[in-house]
DNA sequence: CTTGACGTGTGATTTTATAACATACATTTA
DNA sequence: TAAATGTATGTTATAAAATCACACGTCAAG
């Protein structure tokens, strides 16, 4: 089936702000999601991926709020606990990620794949690309043995303008 | 005096992690502040100094709730925006910084230098120190100019251990 | 003196996140 | 299978963080 290509598909890396195959881009991570919480031995249950799913369906961050209302709407627990517990499970589970700027929650699209990942929110549409970037992480992990500090996570996440919007848009610096 | 002394003294980009004069690192930084204040053009009104000072008490961040109850008991308006707009002002114009990870606020270390913040936040004792950083910055930049992303503003924060708790402390990860 | 910009005070509300407890389901153990 | 145990969900309530809307005061330009 034309789906099953598509689901084993390698990310291009920089899908988020071109037009591509969403369903296929969305049906591929959400599998491979599967996979990887499946290898983890931990238990993908039906809210959880019903979350996953709801934040698969585009490439922007989606506050718990508004995971809730679509939980909610489809027959889940209508209480902020319900979307809040999913979405922890997620991303302590490295399915989801939290975007700290706009306390909001984007699907990982390398699931499984121990990453460290850079957030690349475009201001104007609200697309969120998820860069992947050692040479920042190494650059970071230096700085901070500068002060001997020892980093246990980072949050790396920059807001501006994606390829779409940088022309049209009012300059905002 | 010995103040003026210890106020006109460059910081040594490491200070927040060990032992020093904080007074007069305190006096120094709000006098910079005042100056960078004075060279731009905005008003240091007596709330916005007096939250600079509060968030300068220690290498910590602070809640915006916090400040505001120092503020309250210092005769300020005792409700939020009393102290949002404070930290708001410091914010923009360069004197305070916001941490995400915490939503806290922290003062700058560098008033009107015009630098590229990353933080190092410790998760043991709080202390949170300003790390110049141009290579994570710049490592950033391409990252981001790989996805033709235009980048306008940028956190970087880690969280982890400061050398003074880092023997002694369980681990998290 | 009047106008308008800016800053501050205050009450109310919105948005985001957790605490605490009860119930249901699943997995192990006997 | 039955009991026991751990994990997941539902629900009520509350806490914490942030913003809105409006009134009042100050000060400087016209
Ligand atoms: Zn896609
Ligand atoms: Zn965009
Ligand atoms: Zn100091
Ligand atoms: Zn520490």
């Amino acid at each position: 089936m034309t789906v099953a290509k598509q689901r084993d598909t390698k990310p291009s890396a920089k899908t988020a702000f071109v037009t591509h195959d969403h369903a296929g881009c969305a049906a591929g991570t959400l599998h491979r999601a599967q996979e990887a919480a499946r290898e983890k031995g931990v238990r993908m249950t039906p809210v959880r991926q019903r979350a996953l799913e709801i934040l698969l369906e585009e490439h922007r961050a989606m506050g718990a709020y508004e995971v809730l209302d679509r939980l909610a709407a489809d027959g889940f627990g209508n209480q902020p606990p319900v979307a809040y517990r999913a979405l922890e499970f997620l991303v302590e589970n490295g399915l989801a990620h939290r975007v700290r700027r706009l306390n909001a929650f984007a699907a990982c699209m390398r699931p499984g794949e121990d990453h460290a990942p850079v957030f690349l929110i475009c201001r104007a549409c609200g697309a969120v690309a998820e860069a992947g970037a050692d040479e920042v992480r190494s650059a970071l992990l230096d700085a901070a043995a500068r002060h001997n500090f020892t980093v246990e996570r980072a949050t790396v996440e920059a807001l501006g303008l994606c390829p779409r919007c940088v022309d049209g848009a009012e300059a905002v610096l």
